[in-house]
RNA sequence: CGCGGGGUAGAGCAGUUUGGUAGCUCGUCGGGCUCAUAACCCGGAGGUCGUGUGGUUCAAAUCCCACCCCCGCAACCA
């Protein structure tokens, strides 16, 4: 038997998550059981992420320990794919003792093997927060979580030797044309990452401990590509010794299915990984897209959340499933509106699909006492009917073979309008009319419930209880996959069930108004109290040198997005200022601007360009507005 | 001139690799039917396929060129 292992990227156990964070679950779920119920040995994996630096932060701001806090989240997560109906084999949690002692190992093999060596990390660091910033994380040159001055320092830390493997890497990529998926991506890691060259990867830290301890190294602690990535063979039972007889077994995965954000950690970190451990890579990385609330991103501070138990509580698991599934694109982002789902689960579930078994059910309780007639007088429509149901299982079966889910829903959707139309076609109701007709009728509903049969056993793999509900209302004893070869394997004589509509319709106005209400309850109208900065002296704020000057001349920045460069009359002198401000003002419309200038800031340079100072902006959210003084005064006058 | 993706009916998408004047779902309008969850079936309207009235070609949404807009990634929002 073939077999085929599954992944999902582990979840980051820092908080909640959130609908378009659980989008991978179900996705993933599909797929795995899908290709379980063609016959293939499936494993599939999940997990939690639950190191680092954020949730030790987190957990201490809770008062709790990062084990608690961890507990909390994952077993939240645990909950929500429990809810969703997914269908892993394992759930593997990185603080896991097997995990974290098989990372050690890990560890270890590769520094003996010198793909691991000690040197000295760079970066920021603040010494009240003790904590480690990249150049890019600083916020205005401070640290960005309590805004104070950072040093340049170095530490202690071990680095993985990505270099050494980077042309084998483009290799295997090229070699593999269907390695990174979607293809747009792929060019997108080999042309920004590979192509230009690799950096050799930090792989510890000491400036926090929550984490895998380096074993020969105490103080070091493993960073989270070595300790996340490498769940993916842990959760098998790998180690540095024994491999374990499901890495034996599964191992290399058929398939990642992971956030499009993290291609560039599984296309690039793990694979190198995987090479230095002399094994083999997994044979696809599906980077998936990103399921957006309206039109934005869901974030907390929107107050656009949707999780899914919200949904999951109002539509029922099948219906949140089939959403997820069907309308997401293949590599583009979709997106979730309280709309759009009610006004597909009205059509698509309730009056296609559940009408359809409804009606047929009905039928054939009403015609025949709901026992089942057999299928032996043919006649107009039942070729094209049957042709339809055959064709929709190998349409199926080829799109997903490509990871195109929604496509797959389409072609079982196709059956079900086609049975649909079936039915006006063959007009029952004339049928049962004409006792002369009687075989005739029965063979048409056998059809229907054979085509009903078909579509529940395809349906299995995304909407499984729905799945279940619909088998059991025709009372269907063959659902696997060998059964939809052909057409006819429902049994004659069998009794169906009273119907029951699979999905109640939705009164969309009404149901938003609810949603509205109980969305606008919380609601704060008042500004949320902002984050404030420690407190400062006068001493402090005599520091600061701010002048008001004048934009004399105001261009973008060549190869920068963001940035304007001004030329600035401070009256005594002219300087040259670079702001990021180009989402918000043309160059034009600054020219002759009075602005307030800091004026004692040191220089800078950005994308190639100095920057003499900064000028003062008011920002909240997307907003922004430069600050200039309300009357005329004398360039350079001193503001304070 | 950093790398890449996208711009197709009111909405959401497919089609672009292998050129042949456009397709799916929802919505909308009209008709049919009554087995069924005011559901189902049929038909119509609606698109100069981002712009250039560009190039190649007998023929371009599809190939080439230029430009505009949106989105990722990267890079600097002093």
């Amino acid at each position: 038997m073939d077999k085929f292992y599954i992944t999902t990227a582990i979840a980051y156990t820092s908080k909640t998550p959130h609908i378009g964070n659980t989008y991978e679950l179900v996705l993933t779920d599909a797929i795995a059981r899908w290709n379980r119920f063609i016959g293939k040995d499936v494993f599939f994996l999940t997990g939690t992420d639950e190191h680092g630096q954020k949730i030790q932060e987190i957990a201490e701001a809770a008062g709790i320990t990062p084990q608690q806090h961890v507990d909390r989240i994952a077993g939240e997560i645990k909950d929500i794919a429990k809810m969703l109906n997914i269908s892993n084999d394992k759930f593997i949690r990185t603080t896991d003792d097997y995990h974290m002692k098989a990372v050690q190992g890990i560890f270890k093999r590769l520094y003996d093997q010198g793909d691991i060596y000690k040197s000295e990390y760079e970066g920021w660091y603040c010494t009240p927060c003790e904590s480690f910033w990249t150049e890019t994380q600083l916020k205005d040159g401070k640290c960005p979580d309590c805004g104070r001055e950072v040093k340049r320092t170095r530490e202690e830390a071990y680095f993985l030797k990505l270099s050494k493997y980077q042309d084998r890497l483009l290799q295997y990529i090229e070699e593999h044309p269907d390695f990174i998926q979607p293809e747009s991506r792929k060019k997108e890691m080999v042309n920004n990452f590979l192509k230009p060259g690799l950096q050799d990867l930090c792989v510890s830290r000491t400036s926090f401990n929550w984490g895998i301890p380096v074993e020969f190294d105490p103080g070091h602690v493993i960073y989270v590509w070595i300790d996340a990535l490498s769940n993916y063979i842990t959760a098998l039972g790998y180690t540095t010794g024994e491999k374990g007889e499901l890495y034996q077994k599964y191992w290399p995965a058929d398939v990642h299915i992971i956030g499009k954000d993290i291609l560039r950690f599984h296309t690039i970190y793990w694979p190198i990984m995987l090479m230095a451990l002399g094994e083999p890579l997994p044979k696809q990385v599906f980077g998936h897209p990103w399921m957006l609330f309206g039109e934005e991103k869901m974030s907390k501070s929107r107050g656009n959340v949707i999780y899914a138990s919200d949904l999951v509580g109002r539509f029922g698991v099948d219906a949140v499933r089939y959403y997820m599934l069907h309308e997401m694109p293949f590599a583009q982002d979709g997106t979730i509106t309280y709309d759009v789902f009610m006004s597909r689960y009205n059509s698509d579930l309730a009056n296609t699909l559940g009408n359809l078994v409804n009606r047929t059910v009905a039928m054939v309780n009403k015609y025949f006492d709901g026992v089942i007639q057999p299928g032996d007088v043919s006649g107009d429509f039942d070729g094209d009917l049957k042709n339809t149901a055959l064709t929709a299982v190998k349409n199926v079966a080829e799109s997903m073979k490509s990871l195109h889910v929604a496509d797959s829903l389409d072609h079982i959707w196709t059956v079900v309008n086609r049975a649909n139309k079936y039915i006006d076609e063959t007009t029952p109701w004339v049928l049962a009319k004409d006792e002369a007709q009687r075989g005739r009728l029965g063979t048409v509903l056998y059809n229907l419930i054979e085509c009903i049969r078909i579509i529940a056993a395809l349906l299995s793999s995304y909407i499984p209880d729905t799945s279940a509900r619909i088998a059991a209302q025709i009372n269907a004893s063959a659902l696997d996959f060998d059964s939809l070869s052909n057409f006819g394997a429902t049994e004659a004589g069998v009794k169906v069930a009273a119907g029951e509509p699979l999905f109640a319709r939705i009164d969309i106005e009404k149901t938003m108004k609810e949603i509205e209400a109980s969305m606008a309850a919380p609601e704060e109208p008042a500004v949320p109290e902002p984050e404030h900065k420690p407190e400062i002296d006068i001493e402090t704020f005599a520091k600061l040198e701010f002048r008001v000057g004048k934009v004399l001349e105001c261009e973008k920045v060549k190869r920068a997005k963001k940035l304007l460069k001004m030329q600035i009359d401070l009256g005594y002198e002219k300087r040259q200022v670079l702001s990021g401000i180009a989402q918000w003002y043309a160059p034009e419309e600054l020219v002759g601007k009075r602005v307030v200038v800091v004026a004692n800031l040191k220089t800078a340079v950005l994308c190639g360009e100095e920057s003499r100072g900064m000028i003062l902006c008011a920002s909240e959210g997307d907003q922004l507005t430069i600050v200039t003084p309300e009357a005329d005064i004398p360039l350079g006058s001193e503001v304070r």
